[in-house]
DNA sequence: CAATATTATTTGCATATTGCAACTAATATT
DNA sequence: AATATTAGTTGCAATATGCAAATAATATTG
């Protein structure tokens, strides 16, 4: 398990990478990495809520907030408040959003494609199978409340 | 590929909460997730030069200068002039330093731990498996010179 | 049903992070 | 010796972030 988190740490930060050069060299749209991981997961989910994606972004809602306000000036997102309790802002893209973050699909995609060009068929279908597994497992994990029974006592 | 593309960015999202989380609640010592990276490259790596710690977390020299520094106050890395190069600065963990990542790792695993326990030994290993030759594969793919090659024709 | 609590979102403010350009010091090249 | 290159630092302006407080809408409760 020891290696594992090794593998892991390595692994997060080379995508993380990866990711950051392409919202950098791609689109000629300014879209900060953060913004990119925004735009991803509103698409993901039908019109969520503004808590909603924060939540699932792990950002403060107050910096959710203000990304969102940028990135409307940018029209890449639109808002509007829900029918059903109008304290609840509903996140969607415009055209424009979904074609940037198509481009930056399109961009990763490549990128992936030869990262996993270097495998055998067997070995690709090995890993796309074992990062299922992994969200799966992330998930499963996460929703038993990681906050209050996954804290471990090491405070010196 | 493409559904693969979605299940590495949302573990990569997912695998980054756990590590902020880490870092925030862990340690009493307050470590930015940025810093905890440094921390464990610098053990990693055997008194790296900063260039190389730097360039491995893609980090603009000037911004991890800083953060050298700011590390270097918290007495958590410490400084030697490279014997060979006076220009180079090399890096190490102090007594402290380590512990800190000792105990972060500590954390880290604690919650993997937590993880892969929902799978199957099978399961277990398949995904360890995975991750090796994902590593490996990303490795590969960077030292042919990412930047140049493989770049994509995207924009509009 | 009025008073109070809760929830969603925004804003002010102080701090931290980042990127770029310019600078210093040391080493390499010619 | 003059010039170029490399490693690292610093100033400055732009962002990003976290916390506390404010606003507006909905829920709860006596």
């Amino acid at each position: 398990m020891d290696s594992t988190r090794e593998q892991l740490q390595i692994f997060v930060r080379r995508f993380g990478l990866l990711n950051a050069s392409c919202c950098d060299e791609c689109c000629g749209e300014q879209v900060s990495m953060a913004q990119s991981h925004i735009l991803f997961e509103i698409r993901r989910a039908d019109s969520p809520a503004m808590q909603a994606v924060a939540e699932e972004l792990g950002m403060e809602i107050t910096t959710f907030s203000r990304q969102i306000k940028t990135l409307e000036t940018k029209k890449l997102v639109s808002r509007r408040v829900s029918p059903d309790d109008r304290r609840v802002t509903l996140l969607s893209l415009s055209d424009e959003g979904l074609r940037v973050l198509t481009q930056i699909d399109r961009y990763m995609t490549k990128r992936l494609d030869h990262i996993f060009g270097g495998m055998s068929v067997f070995e690709r279908e090995t890993v796309v199978r074992s990062l299922g597994l992994l969200n799966e497992a992330v998930r499963r994990a996460g929703e038993a409340g990681s906050r209050q029974e996954g804290v471990v006592a090491c405070r010196k």
